[in-house]
DNA sequence: AGCACGCCGACT
DNA sequence: GTCGGCGTGCTC
């Protein structure tokens, strides 16, 4: 007799569909059970298509009776480790996210359309147990083979050609390996260390900076603001960590924002850590490339994981230290598909995994400013500027009744004049781009509409063309009103091409580098365009956001805020945190090295009283008011918020879809002090790409109200919903529009 | 999401 | 007769 019950074997997979749940498979037919193991990928038949899913669990039992097989397996090892698929699973249970589309969001394209990881494989040398048991002393008279052992004591395994690159020759691997003493082994290919990264000691701390370190416990799990004026040496603080949690042999994750990544910033990491593997992931890396950094950090092999949002979903199987730098910034928020916020999910993430996160910013996000204040998360700060910098000196500019010429006020320009005869440089700040935010006729008074969006056509005047900046819509500048005939149309208002105009003609002796989406395609063409500007010329900065964020470049001595005033006026409840942070950012970008910085802050309404309050009393005391005002008006993130949104071409089915959502929420959590329904609302950008959008808001005292509710009526709008109609839950939303 | 299936109109 | 429009249901 054979054994006598055979076990039943269930595949539970994460399927790429947008179905909040897994689906329950049968071994590929011809191979043995023992092959499969949780975190590899398989090829699944499923509704008449093929498609790359991963197991993350196998069960014994399954509540169907007619299961399919999978089709073939793909990795013969996991990608994904046991502490990942948790850590996924809770993101799609958290985000309301179907699992499958978590898993496919985790991953690098190429695996995801299931390439063999095994195509990136290369050679790693490792030390075998007997290397690893060898005392310090031994080897002595082999200085080479002794700092070949004692490099790889330190970081585990080393790439080919990571030991080429520490001028190890082969030959010394090879003694070692006769010894017995070391071992190759295949693995992922990282990303050989970058050049010209020469390797650079570490700068001396100034006493802020040492007792900052000196307070930072990298044992198990602690959740760290790093509060510091933009100057003040987060960076250096975020390396001294890493070389802490290197030298412990385990990994550091750095997620910066969706621009921060700049060969800049990697080089200056890489040339503080020449002997270990970086793996950056950002967007300007090929498919190849990307599935290759990936690999390296899901095997353990990668020291230090930089990279934006998406990077917080890698499998880390060493993880000892997780920094989000620019904690603050939008860029960590999906804003489609699994809507998660990468900031938050690191701190469930150092939770889970026991190791500390630090979230650095010299603007931190309320939520985060809320949770240092109440004592969840220590509270670190840095006051002073690093080296011999003082703080900008800040003024008002009232503009409302000056003539302005290209939105810049005559006392600006003179300012400007006079940084750049200095030998300085000058920034100016808009966040705007293009020529005019619109085109009207003088006659009628027609405004230029996008045909899709309930916005106005920006008018960029070098491509003659107007465009949506909501949807991808564009047509040709037109010379005469389409209503009315009349030639005579104007354009209202400025951007950064139209202040590039005036400073090309004014100040036509300087170099005038505009920076914004329509000038810098790619990461490169950033680098490039702010070369001249690093090497210190006088020269002048014009740009948007793009400018705000983590460049230091010591020369510049006057920034000029064109229109402080856009954010002041909003309906979204954010809109003054946002204005704050950014203009405190880019006030930031003055005096940088030992020249005093002077920012000149342009506004219709000098006396506004939340710039009053920023301009005299700085970001930290601001921030502080405005969570005041938050607690007040029951807002996040003294609540908890989510939304439930929903679009549609017939905005009366969206808006009766969202009227059923609610009803249906309350009838299972009435609303009371504690749970408040509103809405539903159209969204701040009420019709975008054709669509019309609103969303309903729910607000409770405590997260956990939220969740049941939010899971059940994500069920109920999966059975209840018309196919024109889209729908989403978007937990701690980030953004009305 | 995407793919089948089914029910109606307008073509060789 | 059947080719093809898209509304509906289902996916292990």
């Amino acid at each position: 007799m054979q054994e006598a019950v055979q076990q039943r074997v269930i595949l539970q997979l994460a399927v790429p569909v947008p179905l909040r749940r897994l689906f329950d498979y049968l071994p590929p037919e011809g191979l043995s059970p023992q092959a499969l193991a949780p975190g590899q990928r398989l090829w699944v038949p499923f509704a008449g298509r093929k498609l790359v899913a991963v197991l993350v669990a196998i069960a014994e039992e399954s509540p169907l009776a007619e299961l399919k097989p999978a089709l073939e397996q793909i990795d013969s090892t996991a990608l994904f480790d046991e502490h990942s698929r948790r850590f996924l699973s809770w993101i799609a249970d958290y985000y309301q996210a179907p699992v499958g589309e978590v898993f496919a969001a985790a991953m690098p394209a190429a695996l995801r359309r299931g390439r063999p990881a095994h195509h990136w494989a290369e050679q790693w040398l490792q030390l075998t147990t007997e290397g690893k048991g060898l005392p310090d002393t031994a080897l002595t008279r082999a200085p080479k083979q002794q700092a070949l052992l004692q490099r790889l004591l330190c970081s585990g395994r080393q790439s080919r050609a990571h030991l080429k690159a520490q001028g190890f020759s082969t030959a010394t691997g090879r003694a070692l390996q006769a010894r017995g003493l070391v071992e190759w082994v295949a693995g992922p290919t990282v990303p050989p260390p970058l050049p010209g990264a020469e390797p650079s000691p570490a700068p001396k701390l100034n006493s802020e900076q040492q007792q900052v370190l000196d307070a930072m416990d990298c044992s198990g799990f602690s959740a760290t603001l790093l509060e510091g004026v933009t100057g003040s040496g987060k960076t250096e603080i975020y390396l001294r960590l890493i070389e802490r949690v290197l030298a412990a042999g385990r990994q550091a994750l750095l997620l910066v924002p969706e621009i921060g990544l700049t060969p800049q910033t990697l080089r200056r990491i890489a040339a503080r850590f020449p002997a270990h593997s970086i793996a950056a992931l950002h967007s300007g890396l090929a498919e190849g490339e990307r599935a290759q950094s990936w690999l390296a950090a899901a095997a353990g092999q990668a020291d230090i994981v930089i990279g934006t949002r998406s990077v917080i979903m890698t499998p880390l199987p060493r993880l000892g230290l997780v920094i989000v730098d620019e904690e603050h910034d939008a860029s960590f928020k999906q804003q489609d598909g699994v809507r998660y916020s990468a900031r938050d999910l690191a701190v469930v993430l150092a939770r889970d995994t026991d190791v500390p996160v630090l979230l650095g910013s010299a603007t931190p996000a309320l939520e985060t400013l809320h949770n240092a204040l109440s004592g969840r998360y220590r509270h670190l700060r840095l006051c002073r500027r690093a080296g011999d910098a003082h703080p900008p000196q800040l003024h008002v500019v009232p503009t409302l009744h000056e003539s302005l010429e290209a939105g810049f006020a005559p006392q600006a320009l003179r300012h400007i004049d006079d940084a750049l005869a200095r030998g300085e440089q000058a920034l100016v700040f808009l966040n705007r781009r293009g020529f005019a935010p619109a085109l009207t006729c003088d006659d009628c008074g027609w405004i230029a509409d996008c045909a899709h969006c309930s916005s106005k056509l920006t008018l960029h005047r070098r491509q003659r063309q107007l465009r949506c900046h909501h949807c991808d819509y564009r047509r040709p500048l037109l010379d005469s009103c389409p209503q009315c005939h009349s030639r005579s149309i104007s354009a209202l208002g400025g951007g950064t091409e139209r202040s590039e105009e005036l400073l090309l003609q004014r100040f036509a002796s300087y170099p005038v580098i505009r920076i914004d989406r329509d000038t810098t395609a790619s990461k490169q063409a950033l680098d490039r365009l702010l070369a001249p500007a690093r090497d210190g010329l006088p020269c002048l900065l014009l740009g948007t956001q793009m400018l705000a964020k983590g460049h230091h470049l010591p020369r510049v001595t006057l920034v000029v805020i064109q229109d402080a005033d856009s954010g002041l006026f909003s309906a979204d409840f954010r809109a003054p945190e946002r204005t704050g942070q950014l203009l405190a950012q880019v006030a930031g970008r003055a005096g940088r090295g030992s020249l005093r910085g002077r920012v000149l802050v342009q506004s219709r309404y000098p006396e506004h009283p939340l710039l009053q309050r920023l301009l005299e009393k700085g970001y930290s005391d601001f921030a502080r008011q405005l969570l005041r005002d938050r607690t007040t008006a029951q807002l996040p993130p003294a609540r908890a918020m989510a939304l439930v949104r929903a679009e549609c071409e017939e905005p009366a089915w969206a808006e009766a879809f969202l009227q059923d959502a609610r009803r249906f929420m309350q009838s299972l959590a009435p609303p009371s002090p504690q749970l408040l329904y509103l809405g539903p609302v159209p969204a701040l950008l009420e019709r975008k790409s054709g669509r019309f959008r609103f969303y309903v808001q729910v607000i409770a005292q405590q997260r956990a109200q939220l969740q049941p509710l939010l899971a059940q009526v994500s069920t109920w709008a999966e059975r209840n919903t018309n196919r024109r109609l889209r729908w989403a839950v978007d937990m701690d939303a980030q953004d009305l529009s």
